[in-house]
DNA sequence: CTGAAAGCGCTTACAG
DNA sequence: CTGAAAGCGCTTACAG
């Protein structure tokens, strides 16, 4: 850390004494505020940048009454693609506006306390704003608790209640029919679809375009064609089992997320089947795996990382406009259907004797 | 949040003035400071309650020169599975200590500035300690901007310089040791390992593990068995097929991480080789997918979040003590070797004509 | 066992 | 265009 003479950081009293000028022109130079002379902000702005100082968050937060932190919240799940894109991409963000992103977890009610901790960490950090994602986003308890704490916050593709705040979203309805309507085109008409956990927005409105595209055509699912499964590789693979077994197994199976999809993969490998020849087989989100699989996955790119991002410009866009509680701003952001070789045609209908 | 008659937060004078004890007491309730009657403890203890009162961090921050931020660095990498574990366990950690855990990333120097960028967000934040995991914490440029911001940290899993910091460890080289002797005494002689990064650290032992495991038993690995990778799924894929186009091809592989022992199973599907009775394949780390892949992959479990709680409490314990930053602490966590389905006797040894 | 005073490093509100 | 004063809500250092 660069220090003045005293040992101690560099503070905005160093740099008005060495420039000349108060510490009020410092820190309005430091805030890009206006009202200051070009000569005088030009030779504030030279000695920040030689003495490297960086404004004290917390002496700025106790007067301004914001904490330039953002948090993020985040339950346990086992499977860290989709939280780890959110938080690249809502870091990006942070750091363009000088803000600092703070994780925090609401995990199962017995632990830490569950909602109550979660609570308890909101008042004591006072976060400027929170991003909340799926299956969070939509839980009552959350919600109460965050607009309890005061807190403006967007929420990343939401699936009740949109009125309630800003939000970001992607149609994974639309692309989930297109991507059933892509099987069937393809000639397959017994399509399973293994879904996500209950309480997941993203999820339902998968299983959603899933049943729509089929219901375009004429064709109600069957119940047993829709299976349970909780987002993680093993449950596409117990589900695929099942599916398997039925008298009438499906040519093709929609994972609801790619980690299931290679659940799908192993399941089929095991039972001697080869994909796409006797079973076809698609995801969603486009996960890293999903290219090194075997077959390579087809599957639905989603703009994660994107989408967090938006969702912090909007958080921090919102900070400086009371208006921002009120109007309700949305976002959405295109997805890509990526077709690669774990779809084909219907070539070797598996049916039980 | 709980709020006073005049409508702010609940601060610290509130309790006071309805307690009718001074500020400092009020501060020695809450920091469970010594010198306050039981009485007046009580009372002040029951108002905190009743009023859902809350230090504000940046008050408390600012006067204690204390931010209680600890600050885990991150970089982009595209598998999430490890930072997410990391995260896991260390907010369980600063949760109960009353902490928080901040995100910062390092990327690629051309974006957000790279280490400058971590400087600056090192300098703002005024993190009270740092978790440095693979393969920053081995970054020579990090932990000069580390050090130059005067910051306490803890490593995972570090590479060189061990009297540097404390930091939390398992023993990677005896694991991957025990790996590849146990695919030796299977009765294989052909054992390819796919590396990690060549940055890091635990890559760098798990391969030393493999090597000494080949000595040991009287044998030097070729160079041709061992291939580069990057931990993600797709390298172990492309390492693969390499491999597996030698005029003597391995009839095992170690893949260095369970992302590439992935690749390395779809690598061995494209190519019609059933595993294990054509390639026997084992992994590192233990991730969900792991147990979901067909067959069940063999591994290593790495208690990932468990090092990292264990690293942030060797942090806050230090806080308090001056001998922190000069003593070293080591602490060494248990891997355990988990026996699945994806390594077997050779039974049918691929060789070409 | 308890408290009055000073100060942390900024921003806000106001004045000129 | 610029600045002096007050204050944010705590802790530190000291006194009794």
């Amino acid at each position: 850390m660069q220090r003045d003479e005293q040992g101690g950081p560099v503070t905005i009293v160093d740099i008005a004494r060495q420039a000349g000028v108060s510490i009020k022109t410092v820190s309005r130079v430091i805030n890009r505020e206006e009202g200051v002379g070009p000569q005088t902000r030009a030779r504030v702005q030279e000695l920040v940048e030689a003495l490297g100082y960086r404004p004290n968050v917390s002496a700025r937060s106790l007067s301004s009454r914001r904490s330039y932190l953002i948090g993020v919240i985040f339950m346990q799940v086992g499977a860290y693609h989709y939280v780890g894109e959110v938080q690249v991409g809502a870091m990006r963000a942070c750091r363009r506006a000088g803000y600092h992103l703070v994780v925090e977890q609401v995990g199962a009610p017995d632990k830490m306390g569950g909602v109550q901790g979660l609570a308890g960490a909101l008042r004591a950090a006072r976060f400027d704003g929170l991003v909340l994602t799926p299956p969070t986003c939509d839980d009552p308890e959350v919600l109460a608790a965050v607009e309890a704490a005061g807190l403006p916050y967007v929420r990343i593709a939401p699936h009740r209640e949109f009125e309630r705040s800003p939000y970001v979203f992607m149609d994974d309805r639309r692309a989930a029919r297109e991507q059933a309507l892509r099987l069937w085109n393809m000639g397959h008409r017994r399509i399973a679809f293994i879904d996500g956990p209950a309480d997941h927005g993203s999820a339902a409105r998968r299983r959603q375009g899933y049943v729509e595209a089929l219901q375009d055509r004429g064709v109600e699912p069957m119940p047993e064609w829709i299976a349970k499964g909780d987002f993680l590789s093993l449950s596409g693979f117990d589900a695929t089992e099942a599916l398997l077994r039925l008298a009438e197994p499906p040519t093709a199976i929609f994972a609801a997320n790619d980690g299931m999809a290679l659940g799908v993969l192993a399941a089929a490998a095991k039972n001697g089947l080869s994909v796409p020849r006797d079973l076809s087989v698609v995801g969603f989100d486009d996960i890293p795996e999903a290219e090194a699989a075997w077959p390579r996955l087809t599957t639905i790119h989603q703009p994660t990382a994107e989408m967090a991002e938006a969702a912090v410009e909007m958080l921090i866009d919102g900070f400086g406009d009371e208006r921002f509680r009120t109007s309700v701003q949305v976002r959405q952001l295109d997805y890509r259907l990526v077709a690669r070789d774990s779809a084909a045609a219907p070539s070797n209908p598996i049916v039980r004797t």
